[in-house]
DNA sequence: GCCTTACTACTACACCTGTAGTATCCATTC
DNA sequence: GAATGGATACTACAGGTGTAGTAGTAAGGC
């Protein structure tokens, strides 16, 4: 189910909120979210649309649904990255990476930085 | 005009045959996007589209539009880029850079390999 | 038992995209 | 000058997204 999962900027935020809650009602992603000024009729709307997509799944607690994803933000990045890729880049992610170094979004000296990060960190998702 | 151009895979896909063509008419488009099988009035209805909002230009040459990129492919991919970065990893290139790396979609040996790359060849964009 | 409250579901509407049919227009040809 | 052919513009429709109002429903209080 992790196959081609495409979110918009709003969408991932709703998730993200989830994500950060565990699970929640559209009360509660509404809260987090609250600097987007979005009505809660509106979170609510985004949090039924995406369990109709079987992005998120839900219970019912009482008289409020309580939502969890049904992705892992890995899930997300992975479809969404690799969409990318594959669409600007021919499917060639160091294509990517050398646009972002050209790009100057990625500075050479970097390179090192995160080859030193894997060597200590390990992969996270 | 290069501010924030996001493009469908279809808007991609015609935009791309302009550039490798210089410019084109419909027609023109649609021979060379033939393999996506659409009708020529879709990739009409495309290009007029992407004319309304700027991305192309066209002027009139007998009964036919010619239609021309008014965006370069830097800017399509910068800005795209960008836009996943931003939304996916709160703007840090690096963080795109280790994910792409810890999803072994590029693998550290390749990091020099790039290094060198950039090191001959330089920027492109 | 009724009212208030809180929450969701339903409905709505504008705009974008994918896709294409139909209508219109102009040039060339007979 | 009329017919034919080719090209675009206009119209259309389904499905998705952003956004939110309204209605319905259930809980809890009095």
């Amino acid at each position: 189910m992790a196959g081609n999962i495409k979110l918009s900027e709003q969408q991932y935020q709703v998730v993200q909120a989830l994500w950060s809650m565990g699970e929640g009602s559209a009360r509660d992603v509404q809260a987090k979210l609250s600097n987007l000024g979005l009505a809660h009729t509106t979170i609510g709307t985004i949090l039924s649309r995406l369990e109709k997509r079987e992005v998120l799944s839900s219970r019912t607690e009482g008289r409020q649904r309580v939502y969890k994803a049904l992705i892992t933000d890995g899930d997300v990045k992975r479809s969404m990255v690799s969409n990318l890729i594959s669409t600007l880049f021919k499917g060639d992610s160091k294509a990517l990476l050398a646009h972002l170094v050209s790009e100057g979004d990625i500075h050479k000296s970097e390179l090192d930085d995160i080859k030193s990060l894997l060597d200590g960190g390990k992969k996270d998702a």
